[in-house]
DNA sequence: GTCTATACAACGATAGAC
DNA sequence: GTCTATCGTTGTATAGAC
């Protein structure tokens, strides 16, 4: 399930080809033939329409990540408790599950290993993630009395990598039931971190 | 920086070889090709010791995960301070950077991606870092108030994922200058849990 | 802009000499 | 057990017809 914006140009069937094929068969698997094949249009299009393998990568990568974090940025709007936060996020991370454009970051992340280049190309993309993650947290402690005292880029930082392996380890997990309960974990410890901060004790 | 324990026989040679290839060109530079060169050995000893590359990289994998944990188990033995905890995690982190371990696991898992084989093995060999995780936990908060309330097994899932991302994530940033920022505030995020703990207020 | 055909490199893997 | 040589496949990329 490609970010469907309007797959109708060429150019826009294959951003769409090049994200499915790396969601589902990894980067190891995005070859320029596969993803001709899995869009079911000719192969040196990709060439014609990109240059190279690589900078269609790169394209998928951009497009992608701008749409999502738009789109989960929507979502977060106005939320300003946290317990509530952590719900969306659960649910966030679950549709990606689903859809795949943290897996695909993950992909493109293992694949900049051997090319410097894409590694750039990542890095720019993941910010907007990592300061997406930035507004959530600040959106959620404001007024809060430790408000002042939070390193809000590092716990984004942190965040943002915590979904990533989640996600990476995930894919791995047949029955994704772990995912559950790391959910209803966080919502545990948040309902804590509300319960210390009010000057509660940890526990009630 | 390979897992070296005894690099004598040829077997050992070649894995050390496709460590070394995978922790520093990724999983799509480690074609058989590529792990020859590196490790200065023929190519073709590679499928007369291993059969295949894929079990090769499977073969690593479980090697080093074996090794590697061992000797991550012995660091944390005995450590029943939080704050110790998280420091001795931040040597180990910042030591795996340099060795790879970790590294070699996700790019193996995002490889998996094309290959159920690889995905069990990979789950296979990341249990044991989970379970890790999990002693160092309950290590640390044995004899704590909220000892037995603990959703354990799900922390482990978590931290092990966030480590998992950071490595993966870190290895993008040039300069590696979030990583400390990470682990300062992990430092602070203990103390405060430390604190709450304790009964105290949050910041004192 | 899209197709067929093809060049050429790198890949996994094997055969057979040593 | 290790080497050279090689096969067949798949990869990226391009030329040229349409």
């Amino acid at each position: 399930m490609p970010p469907k914006t309007a797959g109708d140009t060429t150019k826009e069937r294959i951003l769409d080809a090049a994200f499915d094929t790396l969601v589902e068969d990894g980067i190891t698997g995005a070859s320029a033939r596969a993803i001709a094949a899995h869009g079911e249009f000719n192969q040196a299009l990709i060439f014609y329409h990109f240059g190279s393998v690589r900078d269609l990568l790169i394209a998928t990568l951009e497009r992608s990540s701008q749409i999502q974090v738009e789109r989960y940025r929507e979502r977060i709007e106005g939320i300003t408790d946290l317990g509530d936060m952590v719900h969306v996020a659960a649910a966030l991370h679950a549709e990606d599950m689903e859809r795949g454009s943290i897996t695909m970051v993950a992909q493109l992340m293992a694949g900049a290993a051997s090319d410097p280049e894409m590694g750039e190309a990542v890095v720019k993309a993941f910010q907007p993630w990592i300061d997406l993650v930035e507004r959530a947290l600040r959106q959620v402690f404001a007024g809060s009395p430790i408000e002042a005292f939070l390193p809000y880029p590092d716990m984004a930082y942190g965040i943002s990598s915590l979904f990533l392996g989640l996600e990476l380890l995930s894919k791995l997990d047949p029955d994704h039931e772990q995912e559950e309960r790391i959910f209803s974990m966080m919502n545990m410890v948040s309902g804590m971190l509300e319960n210390v901060i009010a000057g509660k004790p940890l526990l009630g």
